[in-house]
DNA sequence: CGCGAATGTAATATGATATAACTTAACCGT
DNA sequence: ACGGTTAAGTTATATCATATTACATTCGCG
């Protein structure tokens, strides 16, 4: 039973689904411009409403973004889970970094949206937003795969979020190119993997030690 | 002798020096509402010129933006270079990591118009900001007080430089609150360094190894 | 001193956000 | 089936920001 039937369009007055269309259609524009690329009047245009048919959906242009930005971190759980469930030779918590490079620099307009826009940082504790960005976060901390240690565990996936993070916006800016020249960005999320997994095993160790 | 004379005010007519204060104005906009803050408008009223007297000094709205990352790149740089210049018993790199971490929060508005807009990611590579943002790297590589392996140096600082950047970030998205309950930022930022100092230490041995 | 360039203003075109008032049709109970 | 309620559109309009054009003022320099 979904919460919005998602009716058909039945005539050409009603548009059927004008709500999820503007979402899709905001995050189209958002891949290509950024955040700051989202126009209601041209997602209105493009779909064939008038102006103001999309207040009727969202209080306001941020309200839209908002919608989009928790439907972009659906989409981004979606592919971080088909990655780190699927067999493979490499590790979960590889295959999740490379995912993690590879939408953040591919969509980087929708990965802006999630991680460098206000629409997170306004987001209340509570709210969908915040729930779908802390299911992504839990992704992760399946992907690494370590004994229940929670305390390290967090603080290990902190870290290497905060790292694949980084790489991510650095890339994009331009800031990684022209240095390094014979490592790749793909290289430089292994060496974070490896530097993180050594790192959480160090920290294991001692723990065990001190706890023992 | 400056580029830019910085005339003083002259009469009611003419500002003086409307150019810098419209970057520093647009500076202050950005500091409490970020990048999408800054209206041209605004600023003129606030600064008592007519709307359009701006454009004779900015091409437009992004040129503005554009201007004021360079000098918010210079203002970061005096910080960072301060703090590792300036004696202390805790290293450089602690040191230039804390400076970082303060800036970004204190100062997110600004720190996201720098390393999370769409502005540095047009800025050509010749370009006076990516000049900037590449000064900015160089204190990274002189905080890290590590030996000329100048390769495993770059690749450390890159290292550090992107985790730093993923705390930031996600410390101002509100994504890390909330877990950790223990751990500051700035233990997970102190966490960080060490962590590096340790790969890059064990880098170099490998290295030297290799080497012989 | 006077002329050109720099820097400002006024007026205006364009386009976006948002609201108000009205219209259409879908849904639902009787 | 019928009719009222309401969700989801529409047109018209207010407000505001960007940007351009044409015009005005002052600076500075020969």
């Amino acid at each position: 039973m979904p919460p919005r039937p998602a009716r058909k369009a039945l005539n050409a007055y009603h548009h059927g689904d004008l709500r999820d269309a503007l979402v899709q259609a905001a995050l189209r524009e958002v891949e290509l411009g950024g955040p700051e690329a989202v126009s209601i009047s041209a997602l209105a245009r493009k779909l064939g409403v008038s102006q103001p048919a999309p207040y009727k959906h969202f209080a306001d242009r941020e309200m839209l973004l908002t919608a989009a930005t928790a439907e972009a971190f659906r989409q981004f759980s979606a592919m971080l889970r088909a990655a780190i469930e699927k067999p493979s030779n490499r590790s979960k918590l590889s295959r999740f970094a490379q995912v993690t490079l590879d939408f953040g620099l591919r969509r980087n307009g929708v990965y802006r949206l999630m991680f460098a826009s206000r629409i997170m940082a306004c987001a209340p504790k509570g709210s969908e937003l915040h729930g779908a960005a802390m299911e992504t976060f839990e992704l992760l901390l399946e992907a690494l795969e370590a004994p229940a240690v929670d305390l390290l565990r967090e603080r290990s996936a902190l870290k290497i979020w905060a790292a694949l993070h980084g790489v991510v916006m650095l890339a994009e800016q331009g800031l990684l190119t022209g240095q390094l020249a014979g490592v790749s960005r793909e290289e430089l999320v292994e060496d974070i993997v490896e530097q993180t997994k050594l790192a959480l095993s160090v920290a294991i160790k001692a723990a065990g030690k001190a706890g023992r």
